[in-house]
DNA sequence: TTTAATCACTTGTATATACAATAATAATTA
DNA sequence: TAATTATTATTGTATATACAAGTGATTAAA
């Protein structure tokens, strides 16, 4: 007789070293990441180019400086996400003298409504998880602990 | 008259999409990652190199699928891994069948009081900058949520 | 007992990100 | 004003990880 085990995944707070802020930390983004790809998976980008043309339709011009900024990201990082999302026809760059404003294309605005569904699937799918108010507590928290950390 | 502003970097909890847990659990992992890389440079090792390895030393024989649950990796990742240790002679590789088992070589072993200092170190660098407490009800929690997402 | 399915791992390739070095421009200082 | 320094962005290269396809080895099914 074939027994169908299927052994359930090893949870992370059962794996050897949970007790180590690494693993766990990495564990977590990784899964969260995965959410966020298939939340934007409906309008073919990543998480990080998806957020990065956003702040390019809110705010028309923003320097990559900026957008380093908020998304937390190098600047190198913030070249190569332009890069493709002006493969793709989304965003321009306009550079004057030492500075670089990015704008988004008519393609890249008419984007905006289906990129704002994505970033609501996204944060019901953790939502209702975690539940609003574990959520909630959970980014302040990390939020918090990542400041202490920046020193 | 030249002033030296030196701006604070913009915190975690500060940018614009800092309520967004996408940003927030990368931002705080690749913190840690940093603080981690820092800890074990000393062996010149990268955080998930060294704890495969201290792992090797620990279980002789270890199976890459069993470090692929612990360390929360996939196993191509964990190939990866033991491809590197194994070039730098600090483990190698015992295929029978369709099975492998991962043995510190007496190099690797040698290592084992240096791999436990640096991890102490990171333990601390964290420990120090959040409190006992507060790291390990992070931990706590991360371990939690990431459980609770794997649905 | 041959065939099919499954398992344990590896390989090829891709993504997300970073660091270090560079270029171009702008701002300071001498 | 010439020389130096700082700023903004980019490029080349590297790391950490994953996914999907592939390879043997084993187990189950026909």
């Amino acid at each position: 007789i074939k027994i169908l085990l299927s052994l359930p995944p090893v949870k992370t707070s059962e794996s050897k070293y949970c007790q180590c802020l690494y693993f766990t930390a990495n564990a977590l983004a990784r899964k969260i990441e995965k959410l966020a790809q298939d939340s934007w998976s409906k309008v073919d980008l990543s998480p990080s180019h998806a957020y990065l043309l956003m702040m390019a339709i809110e705010e028309p011009g923003v320097q990559p400086s900026a957008l380093a900024d908020h998304l937390q990201l190098q600047p190198s990082t913030i070249t190569r996400l332009i890069e493709k999302l002006e493969d793709r026809k989304l965003v321009i760059r306009a550079t004057e003298g030492k500075m670089t404003n990015v704008y988004p294309t008519p393609k890249g605005k008419e984007l905006l409504p289906r990129l704002k569904e994505c970033l609501n699937e996204f944060y019901s799918s953790y939502a209702g998880i975690l539940g609003r108010e574990e959520s909630a507590r959970l980014v302040q928290s990390m939020g918090k602990v990542a400041d202490k950390l920046t020193s």
